[in-house]
DNA sequence: CTCCTGTGTTATCGGCGATATCGCCAGGAC
DNA sequence: GTCCTGGCGATATCGCCGATAACACAGGAG
């Protein structure tokens, strides 16, 4: 081991040659494709070392996951923020869509069959992109339910929408049920007058102290101390 | 064949103790305790005969969904029409995703994994379901999308709110997400005018706590508690 | 030079879906 | 009553799968 670095670039090397393979053969074959002996085969390797490097089939598949996500994603990225969080997400929803339908056995892979609790790096990767998103619109003042809630509904509805959309015949595929689907989302999770003008906690806690009186959720020792707060926060971090 | 009368009824018997036995394993030990094998030892036949009655596994499977779905209808099936068509779709919608979250892995067998042009024979009898739904909306002059459109929507929401259910483990399922794509979709399709959107003090609530690390004014124990505040507010007065 | 770790290679295990083959027996044909 | 035949149970088998044990070999560490 004296060496790390050049050990470890032939062991990286191979290991990016089989996943590369394995993407290929999944992308042409299907999931059944996708067995250790034909990856091996196809990778002029050993069965053996499929083991040695992913674990299991289960480190293999998530390894391929993984890579064709972030190869889609890296494809694709030349597109320039738009500045407009609601529009960005628009463009993160097409985004995904697109991905789900040009690789369906990938996004089987990720989606289908779901464990609980288990989650393969590649969708906690689009899980993360999400949150980031939903995160945009509530600083906007624009997201009228909580961050967590409207992600999984985003995911709900996203992953739902690939699944009918991958059942159907290729030439049957009604694309306008991704954007009303998008779109219906979008409406049950943002308000379009947005309760905060100017970014940053200031605005949003003056925002949320002009409408104290209308929160119900809370007790009136509660609203009391929360509004003590607020006036802190509006001022600013003097 | 001169009886054809007790002898296909002697195999309609070993039929449906098979798919029973299957059933059984299904659901006991997930979708890889149905092996052929497995299901001839338990039924105590052997595996030559499964072929011989459903063609090959994929028969086997399709008969085990149909049969876990029709006899989870048949059980839950007391509901009384409740008249108006919107609600009854709501009764449907609660049914299924009950389905979905309480047969897990054969909810997986009959939407994970789709393949083009592929339906399962449970999986339209669902979608038939949801279509006389989604005609008696129309019939009531309700619906402001195509049948079909709307049926897709509808499918793709619903199925996709199970599957992210399952994702997460028992304890972290929010039933909210339900509920709330549920109506999403209700909105999406009817032309039942939303409830007016009173602004309240969610939306700067979530834009708060979007933003809360910068609130810097306030010490690590308030800025905690103020977020659960927050996450009480954005669900609203319960 | 010797050891020791990591890799390539072969062989193997138990299980899978699927099928060929054969003995058997019930029931109709005559 | 006897013969024939079609379907069933049972066994064995094929090819493939995921996974692993066992062993030969290379090449740096000491």
């Amino acid at each position: 081991m004296s060496d790390p670095g050049s050990e470890t670039a032939g062991r990286d090397r191979t290991r990016a040659h089989i996943v590369s393979v394995a993407a290929g053969l999944l992308a042409s074959g299907g999931r059944d494709a996708l067995s250790t002996r034909a990856v091996a085969a196809a990778a002029g390797t050993q069965a053996p070392t499929i083991y040695r490097l992913f674990g299991d089939k289960e480190g293999l598949l998530d390894a391929v996951a993984e890579f064709g996500f972030t190869s889609y994603l890296r494809d694709k990225k030349a597109r320039p923020p738009a500045g407009d969080p609601v529009e960005e997400f628009r463009a993160g929803w097409d985004l995904h869509v697109g991905f789900g339908l040009a690789n369906p056995a990938l996004f089987s892979l990720m989606y289908g069959d779901p464990q609980p609790g288990r989650r393969s790096p590649a969708s906690a990767v689009a899980f993360r992109m999400l949150g980031e998103r939903i995160r945009a619109i509530a600083a906007a003042g624009r997201l009228k339910v909580g961050e967590r809630l409207a992600a999984d509904l985003v995911h709900s509805a996203g992953t739902g929408v690939v699944f009918t959309l991958l059942s159907m015949p290729e030439e049957r595929r009604d694309m306008r049920l991704s954007e009303v689907a998008r779109d219906a989302a979008i409406a049950a999770i943002t308000t379009d007058a947005p309760a905060v003008e100017t970014p940053g906690p200031a605005a949003a806690a003056m925002a949320l102290r002009a409408t104290l009186p209308d929160a119900t959720a809370l007790t009136d020792g509660e609203r009391h101390v929360l509004g003590e707060w607020l006036d802190r926060l509006a001022v600013g971090p003097a």
